[in-house]
DNA sequence: GACACATCCGTACGCACTTGCGGGAATGAC
DNA sequence: GTCATTCCCGCAAGTGCGTACGGATGTGTC
């Protein structure tokens, strides 16, 4: 690259080396979330930042529990796509089954994210209901 | 397909034809977001879900305005990077640049939607510090 | 004028994610 | 026992997203 020389040595970073705003700068790095944290929440957020995985979340929250072909229902959608979400969203732990039978219903976890459940599931759905400037 | 049989005549719906709980079944797809809402607010979703747009959103949130350079000092992330990340920032609206000579001064839109500001940028990183179950 | 600098654009590559399909394991009905 | 049902898994493709690179544009400096 030729912009960017990651200070190996120390010396001679020859990215930007001219900051417009050093103190603002320094401002923004100090309160920063660290690369480790943002990857956290983001990889958090890319769970629901999908149509099919959110409203299951959505279903699973005002129905108490749900089976795997009673969500592809109330979804519209394909049951592998429901396998598949749903797998993803118990590897992060955010859905739980129950297994009765040959049926698993499924239920948010009982440690799912209060202001994950609050805000994006309760509140922010609003501002999808007004496309204040695009669209 | 083989499993979906959209009822286009109204009869013959070989998905899942026996719902286990046809009232919650119901109950969740009286109360789900439509499949366009959802989509509309997983893009904006899946706009923040991103470690190098998260954390350009937190940086403009302490810091009132920053040039490109200077974010890409903030964040130590390749100005490559910030400029396409600030390309969709600035499409979807949230974000506003303000150009004073060659410099690009970068901040969060008037209009930034204060749920997700709020929710988002200022709660919802504590849950990343507090890794419940999983690493 | 020539030069350095900040930023942006167009393009191509690589990669992760999602989807659809076939098949298999477990369970209940008969 | 046989059969139907529910759900999950492995695999192979298609698709979109992010990155890196070269170059172009506009702007201050000398």
């Amino acid at each position: 690259m030729s912009s960017d020389t990651t200070d190996v040595t120390g010396l001679t970073v020859e990215v930007h080396a001219h900051p417009i705003d050093s103190e603002r700068v320094a401002h923004a790095r100090s309160r920063l979330p660290s690369l480790d944290e943002a990857s956290r929440l983001t990889s958090l957020l890319s769970l629901i930042a999908d149509p099919v995985r959110l409203r299951i979340l959505y279903a699973l929250d005002v129905s108490e529990e749900l089976c795997v072909g009673d969500l592809g229902l109330a979804l519209g959608a394909n049951e592998d796509q429901v396998t598949y979400a749903l797998r993803l969203l118990r590897t992060a732990g955010l859905v739980v089954g129950r297994k009765d039978g040959r049926v698993v219903y499924n239920r948010l976890a009982a440690d799912f994210p209060a202001p994950l459940r609050e805000h994006c599931l309760h509140q922010l759905v609003e501002i999808t209901r007004r496309p204040s400037s695009e669209d």
